[in-house]
This record gives structure tokens, C-alpha cells and sequence, in this order.
DNA sequence: TGCATGCGTCTTTAGACAGCATGTC
DNA sequence: CTAAAGACGCATGCA
């Protein structure tokens, strides 16, 4: 099939034929003959660039009104946002919550991107360019079955289709293992596929030795250990190297294959990246920690692989621009490594940081990329192999294994459509692991996706919104709009009445909403004024009430300062916490004793004085951030990442915004509020 | 006495969405 | 319920 074929206009046609677009690849022929281009509902659970951006556009220009594509990450936005204004004849809005743009402006538009919270708090505060949507796209919609993020998702996505039931629905899905379930909910066309525009092989690797899926190998030379064993892996080696009491406690392995000495798993990785980059190619190389993914680089800034691949000039031009960013530690040793060739990646990162290095190995400036899980999921960047150092990390439960999702993702990024030959993705392990690892994630499936809504907070939230929003005024009505769920498709909408009503409870005790008795038996549900506000401004009702409590408390104090601002809304669930280690405890401790008197919290009450001490310290960063401290002396004495000071920073411009119109429905005006948010 | 080495213990650990009105160059 | 690597600190050992 053609896409001169497609029911769309010449100039399109020929926009897609100029970037070497002409004909569709399988899932795509699949999609139009479910029918994107007609209106219908489908889902497409295919892998990672196999072109699910050209069926978003195909829904998107043949659908018989204003569409939205809707998508996870800020960086995803911007990017679809070009690539979609680059269409001619194609009027595109972006709305997230760090891009400007008025809902007045995005109703003109032809397509607006935008993120999952941006849609659903546009639909909270009454857009009105919702309703008029003739078509959604759901890009990345696995992520259902995100914490907190996917209730969001399905309830958004809910809302829409019930208040637009003519709306063509498209989601885009990561391969899981029950799509059909996701087209069941939607009521849609299911195109399911693994097919990929390169080919990708996936491979465990022991020692040097790769055993790819395809039957394929492949040996690199690892220079183990960090002392001189410069002769190849080619078996009988004589044991020497120290005391060997090795070969009585192991009863497995009968055969002589097995070493004693086995390379680690950095050694090996850094051999596949060189590998690799000797053959031309670039690499991702995921590890466990934001430490570990610097140390990894440092470690690869000895390879000399800018010289490799020809590429010095161009890596002196990209350290150049992440110099320019600034001072920090992070930054010059960025830099440095950007000289050599590679770069780590990581959430630690600046904005500026990150997209010098996304671009800069975009342009092939760059080797190797270490990273850690942010650059699986995020924007475009793939590279001919792919290692996963790490396949298990710290997590709730100690040390848990990485979701098969997850790693998938990672892997996916391997092999550049019209520049490699093919993808390789490597899984380090270990003689004791391959076995694990091949079952986990090179024949495993990947997960189910699984709704999150009834988790009772994000209950309590949606719940608020309903209300708030007047879509709901009874239990029963609240269960209507759930009904259109996820949740409700895969358990049945029953199953939330009990959680509802103990969520309207806990609401209705939090002030958030009241009970107005209407009849004999018969009561209506309403949000009080400060219910209203906080679903608005898009905080948590947990946050709508701490923040009313400390304002009250604020107000009463004989000398609110900036800190009392700032420690009223750290100390809520919507600023993420800040690392409080043991030496750095007593300090705080310290400080909140000095300060107490500008603090709404009595020290000996707080019931989690843990979570509290972390909130203080994140106030006290805060506080002297608007006091004129710089990004480096921050990092340094608090130790957190330049890109951890910037993330508070922007959550607390937004969550002082909220506090101001809380106060002011409460009528309680805290003028330190104000102040600090004038200062940020 | 000074420095290197080795061993036990302590510390730390991924990511990232959201509001809004008004003024200014 | 299942960790692992690096930093740190102390003791020992050798020149």
C-alpha cells in the first residue's frame, strides 16, 4: 500500500514522499485497514519506531474535525509538535504545563499536543476546545498501568469519550502482554505486531561470549579485571591468580567451561560499546544508578573512542556547550567526557545538559551514551547496540528485577532505520544469571497492563474532580463517569462503589466536599470552595488540605518568613522529597529547632518526623535559592543533581501559586506566600 | 615513623506531570 | 521476601 493511496492531500503526500515516505510499512497498512483513516477506533501495540507517529497523523489529518494527541512526557510533546507542525497545512497547538498557551489559542488549532495532566486539568477548569475534538490519539497509553500517573490516563481518557461520543479514538501502545484487553475497553480494532524496520537481535552476554536470539554470536576481547591478562578467553587458563578454594563449594558445573576469574560486568560492557563504535556504530549503554552511569563514562572517556570515530572536533563542540550551561561539577564532568566521546544521561541533569547530549549523539557526536531508565522511555535517540549493564535494581522490595516492559524499551532503542544493518541489543549477565536473564527478557513477555485506579488516593482525587467539575453530585453518578474506565471494563464498576464511597468520606472530612441534604433520603454531593480550588489548581486534596492548614497556621504566626512558605508546601505529597542522609540529619534538625518560630509544624508532633525533616530540607534549599545562592553551592552542600534544585524549584513556583489562590478563598492572606513566589 | 594494604562497616540507591494572570520589550 | 558498589575508617604490615 502507498501513501499516495491514503485519503489525504497532495501537498501531504508529497511532504512524506520528501522524507523518502512512500510506502507503509506492515502495522501501518494494518491501522488503515482497520480503519484510522476512516474514523474508526483502534489500537496499534507495536514496538518502538515502527512507525506509530505516521498512523497518529494519518487519525489525525483524516479525521473530520479538531484532533489532540496526547502523550506522557513534556520532551515527547515538543517533539511530536514538530514533527506534526511540519505538515503543511496543519495548524498545531502545544499545551503542557511548561509551554504557554492560552486554551483561547488552542481552540483555533488544527491539533493540539499535549500531556495527560494538561488534558485533564483543561477539562477541570472548562476548556471548552475539548468538546469539540473529533479525534484523540493516546500515545504510549501502557502507561495505564503507571502509578500514578495512569489513573489520569484512563480517567481523561473517559471523560472525553463520554462527554464526545462521536470521538475517534487511537492509542498507541508499547508490545504488552494483554493489548487486547486495552481494545476491548476502547471498543476498538486491535493491530498487534512485532514487526520492526530494522531488525533487532537480542543477546545474553558472559564474559566476552554473546549468545544472540537468532542464533547468531559474537566474541569481544574483555580486558579483565584491571590487571594484565592481555591473552584472549581461549579456555585452558591455569588458575593462579591468588588462593583458589574455588572448585569445593560449586557442585554445578561438572565441565571445565566455567572460569574462576569472571570479568565484570562494567568490563564487559565497555568492550561491546568498543566493539561497536570500531564497527562505526553508536551506543546506549543502561545501567542502575545515576552514579554508576557517570562512573560508566568516565570509565568509557579511556577508550578513545571520539578518535574512533573520527568525531574530535565535533566532541570538543559539544563540551563546549555543556560548559556553557554551567559551573557545576555535574557540568564539567559532562564536559569532560564529551570530549572523549561519551556522555551520561540522567534525571540529575539540567534540561540544557540533556539536550546537548541528546543532540549532540542525534548528530553522531557523541559514542556512547550512558544512561539510566530516562532515555528508555523518552525522546528519539537510537543507536546500532544497546547494553544493559543492569537488569535488576533498588527498589521497594530490596532488589527487584527491571520490568520486562522496561528493558524492552531499552532494547528497542537499537538499530537506526537506513544507517545499520540491524539492531543489537545486549543483556550482560553472568554464569549464574544468563539463564534468568535469557527467560526474563529475551523469550519472556512483557507485563500486563493493569489499572491503578483503585488506588485510594488517586480515587480520592478523581473523585474531587468529578464533583468539582459538576459531572457528579451522587455516589452513584460519581460511579457513572468511572464507568467509562479501564478499571471498570476490566473489574466491573461495582467493584469501586466501596472505595468511592470511603473516598467521598475521607473528601467530605477534609473539607473538600459537603453534604447537602435535598430530600428525605437523597443528598447531593458539592465541592466546597476550597475543594473547587484544589482541583483547579491541580493538587492533591491531601496537598489542598495541608496547604489550608498551614496557611492558618502561617497566619497565626507572630513572624511568617519565606521558610514558612516554602515548609508548608514541601510538606506535601506533591513535592517529590529530597534525600535527607544520616550526617546531614542533625544539621537539619538544627535548623528547624532555630527556626521554629517560622515554621507551621510543632517539632514534637509530626507523626512521620522523618518525612518532615526531609521537608525542611528541601524549604531551606528553597529559601536560600531565593536568598541569591547559586546552582553550584547548592548541589555541593545539599548534594542533590543541578537538574534535582531545578525540578523543586519549578514544582514550587507552581505549588505556591496554588497556596496564594487557596489563601484567598479561605480568606487568609499570607504575604510570605507572595514573596516567595515573587522571588522564585 | 610513614605509607600502603586490607578488611569491615556505613551509606546510598530511577523517573517527572501539574496553575495562571499580567506586564514588558 | 531478594543487593551491591563505593566511600570511609580503622588496624595491620612493611620499609
Amino acid at each position: 500500500m502507498r501513501v499516495r493511496e491514503l485519503p489525504l492531500s497532495s501537498s501531504v503526500v508529497d511532504h512524506f514522499a520528501d522524507r523518502g515516505v512512500r510506502e507503509l510499512y506492515p502495522p501501518q497498512r494494518a491501522a488503515v485497514e482497520a480503519g484510522v483513516c476512516g474514523g474508526a477506533d483502534v489500537v496499534a501495540a507495536v514496538p518502538t519506531a515502527s512507525g506509530k507517529t505516521f498512523v497518529a497523523q494519518l487519525a489525525l489529518l483524516t479525521a473530520d474535525g479538531p484532533g489532540l494527541y496526547v502523550c506522557p512526557l513534556r520532551a515527547l510533546a515538543r517533539e511530536k509538535y514538530e514533527t506534526f507542525a511540519a505538515l503543511p497545512g496543519v495548524d498545531v497547538g502545544i499545551s503542557t504545563g511548561d509551554f504557554d498557551a492560552t486554551g483561547e489559542e488552542l481552540a483555533g488549532n488544527d491539533v493540539v499536543v499535549a500531556t495527560s495532566e494538561k488534558v485533564d486539568s483543561a477539562i477541570r477548569n472548562g476548556a471548552s476546545w475539548v468538546d469539540e475534538l473529533a479525534c484523540v490519539v493516546v500515545d504510549e497509553v501502557h502507561l495505564l498501568g503507571a502509578k500514578r500517573r495512569g489513573p489520569t490516563l484512563e480517567v481523561t481518557l473517559a471523560t472525553l469519550r463520554r462527554r464526545n461520543p462521536d470521538l475517534q479514538t487511537v492509542a498507541l501502545s508499547a508490545t504488552v502482554d494483554n493489548p487486547d484487553a486495552i481494545a476491548d475497553w476502547l471498543d476498538a480494532a486491535l493491530v498487534e505486531s512485532d514487526w520492526r524496520p530494522v531488525e533487532l537481535r537480542t543477546g545474553v552476554a558472559v564474559g566476552g561470549d554473546v549468545a544472540f536470539d537468532d542464533g547468531t554470536s559474537l566474541s569481544v576481547d574483555v580486558a579483565s579485571g584491571g590487571e594484565t591478562d592481555p591473552d584472549g578467553d581461549d579456555g585452558g587458563g591455569a588458575d593462579r591468580g591468588g588462593d583458589t578454594d574455588a572448585e569445593v563449594d560449586t557442585d554445578t558445573r561438572g565441565g571445565t567451561d566455567a572460569e574462576d576469574d569472571e570479568p565484570d560486568a562494567t568490563e564487559v560492557t565497555a568492550a561491546l560499546v568498543a566493539d561497536a563504535v570500531a564497527d562505526g556504530g553508536q551506543c546506549l549503554a543502561f545501567v542502575r544508578s545515576r552514579r554508576e552511569a557517570v562512573d560508566l563514562a568516565e570509565r568509557l572517556a579511556d577508550e578513545g573512542l571520539a578518535e574512533t570515530l573520527g568525531i574530535e572536533d565535533a566532541a570538543d563542540a559539544a563540551a563546549d556547550e555543556a560548559t556553557d550551561v554551567d559551573g557545576t561539577l555535574t557540568g564539567r564532568q559532562l564536559a569532560d567526557c564529551l570530549r572523549a566521546g561519551v556522555a551520561f544521561h540522567h534525571a540529575g541533569l539540567r534540561s540544557g545538559h540533556r539536550s546537548v547530549v541528546e543532540s549532540a549523539f542525534r548528530d553522531r557526536d557523541v559514542a556512547c551514551i550512558c544512561a539510566t531508565p530516562t532515555l528508555a522511555a523518552g525522546v528519539n535517540v537510537p543507536a546500532r547496540r544497546v547494553v544493559v549493564r543492569d537488569q535488576r535494581r533498588y527498589g521497594e522490595a530490596g532488589m527487584e528485577w527491571i520490568p520486562t516492559l522496561e528493558v524492552h524499551q531499552m532494547c528497542g532503542r537499537a538499530g537506526r532505520p537506513g544507517l545499520d544493518p540491524h539492531g543489537e541489543a545486549v543483556l550482560v549477565a553472568d554464569a549464574d544469571t544468563r539463564a534468568a536473564v535469557r527467560e526474563r527478557y529475551v523469550e519472556g513477555e512483557p507485563e500486563a497492563v493493569e489499572s491503578q485506579l483503585a488506588d485510594p488516593g488517586a480515587l480520592r482525587t478523581h473523585v474531587l474532580a468529578a464533583i468539582a467539575t459538576g459531572f457528579a453530585a451522587t455516589e452513584t453518578e460519581i460511579l457513572d463517569v468511572f464507568e467509562g474506565t479501564f478499571y471498570a471494563r476490566e473489574t466491573g464498576a461495582g467493584g469501586l462503589a466501596d472505595a468511592v464511597a470511603v473516598a467521598v468520606d475521607d473528601l467530605v472530612a477534609a473539607g473538600m466536599v459537603a453534604r447537602e441534604t435535598g430530600g428525605v433520603e437523597d443528598y447531593r454531593l458539592v465541592a466546597t470552595a476550597v475543594g473547587e480550588t484544589t482541583s483547579k489548581q491541580y493538587v492533591r486534596p491531601e496537598t489542598g488540605e495541608r496547604i489550608v492548614a498551614g496557611l492558618r497556621a502561617a497566619a497565626g504566626l507572630s513572624d511568617a518568613t519565606t521558610l514558612t512558605a516554602f515548609e508548608v508546601i514541601c510538606d506535601t505529597p506533591d513535592m517529590q522529597d529530597t534525600y535527607l542522609g544520616n550526617a546531614e540529619r542533625a544539621d537539619i534538625y538544627r535548623f528547624a529547632r532555630t527556626n521554629s518560630a517560622h515554621l507551621t509544624t510543632d517539632m514534637t508532633e509530626p507523626d512521620d518526623f522523618e518525612g518532615w525533616l526531609e521537608s525542611v530540607k528541601t524549604a531551606r534549599i528553597l529559601d536560600e535559592w531565593i536568598g541569591g545562592a547559586t546552582v553550584e553551592e547548592l548541589v555541593e552542600r545539599y548534594r542533590i543533581g543541578p537538574g534535582d534544585l531545578d525540578s523543586r524549584v519549578e514544582r514550587a513556583e507552581w505549588l505556591l501559586s496554588a497556596a496564594e489562590a487557596l489563601g484567598e478563598t479561605i480568606g487568609v492572606r499570607v504575604p510570605a506566600v507572595s514573596r516567595a513566589r515573587s522571588r522564585l
